[in-house]
DNA sequence: ACCTCGCTATACATAATGCCCAGAGAATGC
DNA sequence: GCATTCTCTGGGCATTATGTATAGCGAGGT
């Protein structure tokens, strides 16, 4: 389940340059192409890899508005809340924390302006008690994921 | 700089089932092949898709626990925070926020009581006033781009 | 000593890629 | 109205990658 040195490796190559393929990963790490892909298809079936999916960047389709909000839900009505974010394409992630009934979700609109509509939205919903925005300005450290794979891999 | 449909129905099925190629995206579009490479490298120059990296699952690395940590940083230490925050490998993510001197970063932890190693970690330091620390529990909404694709590109 | 497992190395048919080009249609500027 | 510019099409061609299979080899555990 853990993963060893090479499997570190082979992702993080991945994560450097993802449209390589299988023979010139296998190039790179200097092992054999049948290894490789055997490394991708266990880690793939491991769920250590969920995908490859493009990497898409907001702003870039024209929502530079990052926000975070945190919202309190009334008793019993997560079902409903969650339900109703799903549908709103501004919401682009929906967690459920510790508290009482609440909820952090990522946000993004086209301008501060927008942002207040797209928030309406957000909490124009019965079972949402309060909401609380910070708005985003700096993004010092992008998602990422390459250092904690050096350290489950024993670096 | 916006995007038309045909880039949003590349970019959806790139998204889901992203390892298929060129050609067998334009013969699903319909489209010759020549134009979803055209397309491709536009998006991609365009920093519409930032890439194509793995996506890597931090519960399947041993690191089930995720949380959201707001911290409150000393005036004009923000900078020395940013760096310290970048050495720890179980934040993931940190973003500057409106508010007082205020963060908000993606922290994930081996357990329960793990957590309380990487909170330690990272509030030990001392531009970093006070923190509060929220756990996930669920993920209803994991990141997700398409509906915000769709809207973009006119559904 | 034996067995299993993962890696190597090689092979071969099929498929995809990178790159080229000429031509058709639509949109833009003059 | 007309010329220019873009974008898409459809084709070709050499090179490269993929999927799949095989046999051998060494390290680990039992």
């Amino acid at each position: 389940m853990a993963i060893d040195h090479l499997d570190g490796a082979l992702l993080e190559l991945l994560a450097r340059e993802p449209r390589i393929g299988v023979l010139e990963a296998s190039r790179r790490l200097g092992v054999a192409r049948g290894t490789v892909q055997a490394r991708l298809d266990r880690l793939q079936s491991n769920g250590v890899i969920r995908g490859f999916g493009p990497d898409v960047d907001p702003a870039a389709l024209g929502y530079p508005v990052t926000a975070f909000a945190t919202l309190e839900i009334k008793q019993g009505q997560g079902a409903d809340v969650r339900a109703h974010l799903t549908t709103v394409p501004e919401v682009l992630e929906l967690h459920t924390t510790t508290g009482h009934g609440d909820m952090l979700c990522r946000l993004v609109a086209r301008s501060n302006a927008d942002l207040q509509r797209v928030i309406d939205r957000v909490v124009g919903f019965d079972g949402i008690v309060r909401a609380s925005t910070a708005i985003v300005m700096e993004n010092p450290v992008p998602l990422r994921i390459i250092p904690l794979v050096q350290q489950a891999s024993g670096d």
